[in-house]
DNA sequence: AATAAATACGGAAACGATTTCATTTTGTAT
DNA sequence: ATACAAAATGAAATCGTTTCCGTATTTATT
């Protein structure tokens, strides 16, 4: 297509080697030649090809990000947030989505070993059980770096957010809003998030001396109409919750779309909250839903600084086995408050 | 990291070329040959160098992405559409968001010239007025596709709705509920998509006999709180509207927030139709939204078809300059039925 | 049986950059 | 003017593939 080092250099009767070292700025290099290498490499807008370059230097100036779900205004945050740090640094983003599904995580990690990126972003699908793909990249020494859904035993770099104390504040503002009977909905027990936030939820329910109903603790799936379905039946039954603490945003919007097919009414007869990512989609929605909303944006800044220190200094240790915490903030709104 | 084609042809006792022959089943190696290699390759775990090969065939397995906003279901679904189609074709995808800011497209494309991507999918920023980066990439030969917010003017293959009809459709149908004053809310007018779309609406209210009020055309910006006092302004105005169309699901939005302001109600005092992404969300909007719905993901599966074609196939042509309509439904909910 | 053709493989160039090492040129001190 | 250091440039190796070209061995043809 373009132009190459070569023809570059041919025309400025130079050797390639000159004219690298005069575009890297080199200090072997006059700058009397330095300024006609670059006046000429902008005249015929010559663009070095990236993958001579990698192959040489051993390292792509890109970094794989891998999400759950795309269609999912927190995971999209995320990916803004990193690719704002990175994209500054020269850095290139490889999004892959998994659809949660746990097969093509791993088809997706295995594309990753041979080197195409410098580092990974990852939060894992719901369906993750064994890690072991995740386990073999980060022996190799491949920079990994979770957040959101960690593996905890792998041990590098995680963002998450104070999941416990999320989960046992919201949970407490439902008990002091007067609710006995608390249901906790999740997409997997295997989570890292719902391992937290149940453990949250549960110790709230027992410091405020109220039972946990098993029953009342549900995990769903990734077909909407039969999440929705089965929210229904629960409400409809004679164990129904008073009160639900989503783990899961979509869950909520899957309650609000069960609640409709009944008679019951938010915050009646139901009080919830929910983990959620988009605080205006949360006060449109009728009743307005009182949220836990994690700092996303951030959380992906934090990942891509943490990777661009690691990438660019030179003789960077392994990225450090150490869990950083950036709180969410509840906000409460007519979905938990008697009108 | 893992063992290179030359480590492994040596443990076989074999050349390079021999062992690369294998691995890419040629039919000069003999099928012993091939089976010893391809199992040591298995056994040593051997990953092919990407750069090395995308150096020596001038093709990176790349394609790059370019879309405005990533937080945004519209867009979110195109990708995951294009993922789909390409992945099942050991293709990546490069994800760029350019924030609706066009310097920062210019950038991203002009990054892009390098040839580290086989081709380019891109919807452009609202603010694009000029668009020779675009076309300069074009002109070099390089495969580029446009869905959505297209640039007419090059002759390439694009994907869209069926803008005008959904608008004419759209407008037609606030005007069978009684609408006599007819607001068109936008976010650019340069933008490909808002001129069909303003074009479907004028001409749906020249054939009712409805005047067009220039001040009820309203263009908004990326400050969602402007908007949002904006459109207030408006409601409160002797101008107010008592029908929307609106040609960006975003405003339709920050209209409801907007309403929640006023003591108006929708859909007595003002119906809205809004084109949209999220299905779930418009129908738990209070009330549910009238959207009109672009099948995005199909979009995306269509453009990642055809650029598999382009990239697998030996000697294929230019990508034809050709626009494709894929049309989009209207789905009448609440926001535009008196109850 | 001699020659042609097919089969199976190896050697080396090529892709386009960076970098080590070698060499020439310039500058400075004696 | 000479010697020696410093500055500026060039030649060639290198990264890991693929592929062109060449060659030895086997198989087919007359």
């Amino acid at each position: 297509m373009g132009v190459n080092l070569k023809e570059l250099a041919a025309e400025l009767k130079l050797s390639p080697s000159t004219v690298s070292r005069a575009l890297n700025d080199s200090y072997e290099i006059s700058e009397a030649t330095k300024q006609k290498v670059v006046l000429l490499a902008k005249e015929l807008d010559y663009q070095p090809n990236p993958f001579a370059r990698s192959l040489r230097e051993n390292k792509s100036k890109t970094i794989a990000v891998v999400i759950p779900e795309r269609i999912n205004n927190y995971f999209a945050k995320v990916v803004d947030g990193i690719e704002e740090i990175t994209q500054a640094h020269g850095y290139h983003l490889l999004v892959y989505c998994t659809q949660e599904d746990v097969e093509r995580e791993k088809k997706i990690v295995n594309l990753l070993m041979n080197g195409r990126a410098d580092a990974i972003v990852i939060s894992v699908s719901c369906q993750l059980s064994d890690n072991s793909h995740l386990n073999l990249l980060h022996e190799r020494g491949f920079p990994l770096v979770f957040f959101d859904r960690i593996c905890a035993e792998i041990p590098t770099t995680k963002y998450i957010t104070n999941n416990y104390e999320s989960a046992f504040e919201g949970t407490k503002h439902l008990i002091q809003q007067g609710c006995k009977k608390i249901a906790f909905f999740m997409l997997s027990k295997e989570l890292s998030i719902t391992k937290e936030r149940y453990r949250g939820y549960k110790e709230a329910l027992e410091q405020a001396g109220l039972e946990i109903d098993l029953s009342l603790n549900l995990t769903f799936s990734q077909n909407e109409e039969q999440n929705i379905e089965g929210i229904k039946e629960l409400l409809v039954s004679n164990n129904r919750p008073d009160g639900i603490l989503s783990s899961i945003g979509k869950l909520a919007l899957a309650t609000y779309q069960a609640v409709k097919q009944t008679n019951l009414s938010i915050p009646r007869d139901l009080k919830i909250i929910s983990f959620f990512a988009d605080p205006t989609i949360a006060s449109l929605l009728n009743p307005s839903l009182t949220t836990i909303t994690t700092p996303t944006y951030k959380i992906g800044e934090e990942c891509g600084k943490l990777l661009i220190q690691k990438l660019t200094k030179p003789k960077q240790p392994d990225l450090p086995d150490q869990t950083l915490v950036i709180p969410s903030t509840i906000t409460i709104r007519s979905s938990t408050i008697e009108i």
